[in-house]
DNA sequence: GGCTCGTCTAAAAACGTTTCAACACCCTCT
DNA sequence: AGAGGGTGTTGAAACGTTTTTAGACGAGCC
């Protein structure tokens, strides 16, 4: 038996008696053809008898572009957090009929792909070479940064994660801690949002006139957090912003080690509340960022790089929250 | 300054002084026709000269499939094991000529995502349910199961996930320990790699004849935990196979928390040697997992599936290693 | 009535592939 | 000498859209 033959545009065009120019009219809501009301209705019930939907591959072909938008994601654990923010993206997208597609990258392999997506936009969460951003540029994709500081180029995410480095910053301040210090990943891959929450921290310290804070790689490995706890203590810093909540975990594992206790001794404060962090020793007080804020913002930037009419940019104010648990 | 029009296969064939036909027949090797070594090379001397590369679009529009294979992923945080997993699996199927695409699904939106993609494959590491994949298969889309048991049809990854809990199972019964406990996870979106491990575990116990293990959820939380170590140890529970690292280590907090300790009092075990495994209070003993073997495997289902000429479909022997550290 | 004008619909041309059917050409066989 | 059978190549027809261009129709105006 022969495959079922798909339903396309003209069965539409034949069963509400118009043609296919009309049908395409309809359903893409042209806004430059009068279209009567009541062949509206008829190509509507049309396509609902029938089932149809139309051939994005066609569509795409046609139009040099697809509905399609690209998140490039560094090949890095992705916490809950993480996932979140995918997740509300994908919905807020979706509701515009963009369909958010996800690669992990390590590579280089970015460009294929591209080419063979077409993509109406993509969302940088991964290194891009500039040349590679410009091809696409060039060719009409429209490029939102969101990686690094991207030379120049606006970075939609920045700012929330100043704030967010800010907050840490803030809270130990508030306690009355006066040197601070700032734990970095060991991980080059997540520089993105390590620059950024940094510069958020450092803004921090200025602001009250304190000395910037000491910046101190921490690796998730015992006796390695356990040499940082105690170089911090030496410089006098007695409150450690962390750049998350693993690195946070890591280097509590080496204040116990160092025979030293927290807060006391060294208070710690970590970002993105995971599971884990209840279960710290002790409990991690830590900030938890609000992702359906911070999706809405990236979506709204999206959509107004894709110039669509209901693109509606609303800065989300409150976009964490300070979790006070015993750590800090 | 008008776009510069594309490339197309039509520029190539009158840069090379033949056919569009005959560009197609030799980019795309086809077996049914004999072309001239000569003509091979022109072909491949003008696509190189004009930098062709084909329309991705348009390819799938004749075709009606196009080169994607689609990983359906589940909403759940992924460890770095899970990026390896999808990473390597990239990797594998790109020297095919396969681009993978991820995508995080919470809800019932594949249908829609499919029908714009026209994926060659599916790979589910996500619930679909029944009659998704059989939409999906009749439009010749070829899906792979790995999430749960998929009511009968086959399921890639099960027999490896098998392997990995009778591993756990045999290092605690090589240790001494006779009643055995399974830490179950409390997310039921891991229900696809929790029921074969646990099948694992319990094949082990049964082969030497011991009782099966007693199965309890083990909530990350910390005096959940605490009360489910104590429950093992009532029932004379003296070892535990948890499900994953995360599971291990609340667990682990959990028998501190109930001022017991381990490996002496109840061993545990985990899954996926995660970073933080070495921070554990005592370190954590656990199967490391050989994700480039895993991802072999699963590549070579999809290419199988495919009919590709090339692919060969090694089952390989050692999927996993085990790591002492000191909790059991 | 003839004219323009506005509103609506339709035919047809792209978009860039793959593949069927046909065709030249040369060689071999009867 | 003509039929038959590979070889290597090609023209043209799909695939399912969007959009341009043109046309039909009725109404209003001189």
């Amino acid at each position: 038996m022969a495959r079922a033959r798909r339903v396309t545009s003209v069965d539409v065009a034949r069963e509400a008696g118009v043609s296919q120019a009309t049908v395409s009219y309809v359903l893409n809501n042209v806004s430059h053809q009068k279209i009567a009301e009541e062949t509206r209705q008829r190509v509507h019930a049309a396509v609902e008898k029938l089932g149809y939907t139309p051939s994005a591959a066609a569509r795409t072909l046609r139009l040099g572009r697809s509905d399609i938008v690209l998140l490039l994601i560094a090949n890095v654990p992705l916490g809950s957090t993480a996932i979140e923010l995918i997740e509300h993206l994908t919905a807020d997208l979706e509701r515009h009929g963009l369909s958010v597609i996800t690669r992990i990258e390590s590579g280089r392999t970015v460009a294929s792909l591209w080419k063979d997506l077409a993509p109406a936009a993509v969302v940088t969460f991964a290194p891009v070479t500039k040349e590679n951003r410009a091809d696409m540029r060039a060719a009409g994709t429209y490029v939102v940064n969101v990686w690094g500081d991207s030379e120049g180029e606006p970075n939609v995410m920045t700012r929330g994660q100043i704030r967010i480095g800010r907050m840490q910053a803030d809270h130990l301040i508030s306690q009355g801690h006066v040197r601070i210090g700032y734990a970095a990943p060991a991980d080059s891959r997540v520089r993105a949002f390590f620059d950024p929450r940094l510069a958020g921290v450092r803004q921090g310290c200025a602001d009250r006139g304190l000395p910037p804070p000491s910046v101190r790689e921490v690796v998730l490995d015992a006796e390695a957090a356990c040499a940082a706890a105690r170089a911090w203590r030496a410089d006098g810093v007695t409150a450690v912003c962390a750049f998350n909540d693993e690195v946070a975990i890591a280097l509590l594992a080496g204040v116990r080690a160092a025979g030293l206790s927290a807060p006391t001794d060294l208070a710690v404060i970590g970002v993105d509340d995971i599971p884990m962090a209840r279960f710290a020793e002790p409990p991690l007080t830590t900030i938890d960022q609000h992702m359906e804020a911070v999706a809405a913002e990236l979506a709204g930037a999206v959509l107004k790089g894709l110039e669509r009419p209901d693109a509606r940019r609303s800065a989300p104010p409150d976009n964490a929250t300070l979790v006070v648990r015993r750590s800090a």
